[in-house]
DNA sequence: GATGAATGAGCTTTCATTCAT
DNA sequence: TATGAATGAAAGCTCATTCAT
């Protein structure tokens, strides 16, 4: 067997681009956005001031950057996370879940991209978060799926759905990145009540239909985003 | 019968301070909190730059301000929107509307509310909205009354699902705010969705069981937040 | 007769803007506009470095108030001494003695309007330095007034005639200020040089009259540079 | 007689240094000393950065550079345009006109050595610009000569009577640099009045000899500027 | 010599806040 | 109370210069 030659260029890894987000991640969560010094992140990450704007026009760049980059990992995470599990009930405990460890496993990301993000006037006013829309569609498809084939109920919007969905982790997202005493949650549990819920609903009985009867026949109440 | 004298000096309703309060309103929702400048709220009330530091610590004070009163005016109408109503699953489906409708009657006041108070590094960090608890703590209420009654299941956290079905109806908001086009969410329509899906959950069949046998028995997965 | 009143609201003379002004064409004049520091001009006048910024917009619009302001008080000087002068030679040889005068009497100001002036881009490229056009046409209007007269050759342009002499008028000034010691040049004499010059030319031609016997026997008005 | 061999390695004609000084004029003239980066003008000579230092100090050492080189290059080509004239005033014309032709020839250069050069604090601050004094020395020569030979005037003061020449000259070329329509000048026929104007001055006197001969009719050199 | 990534000093400008009137 | 001129701290960003390769 030929032995295997080391690359005789090992590709310069040029860590300083990734230890500028790394540190950023931290500071931006530590501090907040407005309250970050550049020059915080540049200790952070061993670098001059100066070099940070080689790799990122400006803060709110940097912010974008981290939105973009991490959101990329997030939904390779999620797609492994739901790899190989076929019924949507599966899939949407799945879902939940691998949110939630998500932001166990990365507290310090999980309040920039809940909380620090919204500083940045772009992102609120005017930015298209492609990537976060595209972790939604997931869940959105699980919907679609399911109405299909009949699982789930076809007389509710799954745009609207999966945003209150999503809200609804969101919020306990933010709850627990909020809480100090970070134990308070159980965050598996809490992702699988939240499944249960929008799953079964709060109702004890089976059948109980006077409340579902306006929502028979109703009109859409969400028309797709413009492109 | 004697003519009643208009007070010589009537006194003068010191509007100032509410004018403050609407114009920062304007001020903050427009420009994000950030860049919103003292001297734009002082214009838009009609009075001076120093004159808002009668009324007002500072900037966060004023944001933070805005937030405990118009809180309190949020919850009067919430509790009017709920008065007379009986029946969990009736005040939940109001309490719903009035979330939205209180959106639709005061955007401004919305965006600032949803997303600029977290702007303040005070409130993210530290804060203990009260009057925030207590709008929730109607909800939960409306939950403990219901599994009391056994209407709701007593499998699931009040608490938990308090926050959940409050994020659903927060991150609407957050979308309906943002959203350019405010016509594309129908939010009376989307109000019931959501309180339909907390109901009655998303599953088309009533008697799907193992989903819910995990939990059969849950350990209360939130403990009440220390007072 | 009547007891004149003091005005009962002596105009607050503001002086911060008159102390600014001055302050920074010394601190220009001294270190040259590049590095001229804000707080360096703030410091010499006696306010805080916002301050300024009341008052003028940035550096470059305080360098440019400076030649808009004090042109106009050059412009009146030279109004009042040319006054009562009739002849066009009376007027040019007041002209140039005005200029080396205001040179002589406020050498930091001549500083900056020979030289920092040049260092705004904003005055290089594309201003309108309307005052100055004023200024040189005090001259042209000379020309042209003994040119109808007859006094005056008509096959000179009056625009070129008028920027040689200033250019002159300005050289002159340059290397004077630039100078250390500043007795090199008699300032006076030099003045009256230059329009001899500029009247009868160079030539040792037959018939130079009246004008040229003061400069019979001129005292040396330049000594040469130091080695 | 042994075969002289051509040198191998033919020393690579190290134009870099050319090529940087060529692009530092453009780039200087474009947009301002001030404003101009290292690294444009490393753009515009197509090398790095980093090699400029390797031929110049500083930013400021290179634009001293470029007055002393290009200085020499002027100097050269004044005296090959004086060389077989032999009357002073036939030199002063040639001078006027070299002058002129440098000018309408390398207009970036002489936005360098008109404007920019002064936005040095070095040059304008105790740098002794010896090519210059080179420069004006040679037609103070002229008018030493002339007054040798009883041509001029020997009741001028030939430093002085140079500087003014020099000035209107300068002037005139700032005027021509900064005018947009560069054809409002002739330039030509405005060296042959200054030069006129010095020769003969202003007045309307009888004895116009030669010399004004040319001038008779002289069309308009200069154009109102566009109000 | 040549490169260009990295450095970090340096300064204008903004704007929340103060306080003399 | 009300004013608004004055304050001055604070930091993002640029870019000339360096130096390891």
């Amino acid at each position: 067997m030929a032995p295997r030659v080391d690359p005789p260029d090992p590709p310069p890894r040029n860590d300083k681009r990734e230890r500028i987000v790394e540190a950023a991640i931290e500071v931006f969560a530590e501090k907040g956005f407005a309250a970050a010094r550049i020059s915080d992140i540049a200790k952070g990450a061993g670098v001059a001031d100066g070099t940070i704007y080689l790799y990122f026009r400006n803060k709110e760049d940097l912010l974008l950057t981290i939105f973009e980059e991490k959101m990329e990992e997030i939904l390779r995470d999620l797609d492994r996370a739901l790899d190989g599990l076929d019924r949507p009930v599966d899939r949407m405990r799945a879902y939940a879940r691998a949110h939630f460890h998500q932001l166990q496993t990365h507290p310090a990301l999980a309040q920039v991209l809940q909380i620090e993000l919204r500083q940045s006037s772009r992102f609120v006013r005017g930015y298209r978060p492609e990537r976060l829309w595209q972790y939604l569609s997931v869940f959105e498809g699980l919907i679609r799926d399911g109405q299909a084939a009949g699982a789930l109920r076809a007389d509710l919007d799954p745009f609207l759905a999966t945003w209150a969905f999503f809200g609804a982790l969101d919020e306990l997202s933010i709850q627990w990145v909020l809480a100090r005493k970070r134990d308070r949650f159980n965050l598996e549990q809490a992702a699988d009540q939240v499944v249960e819920i929008f799953l079964h609903g709060l109702l004890a009985a089976p059948g109980l239909t006077e409340a579902a009867a306006p929502l028979a026949a109703p009109s859409p109440v969400v028309t797709p985003p413009a492109p």
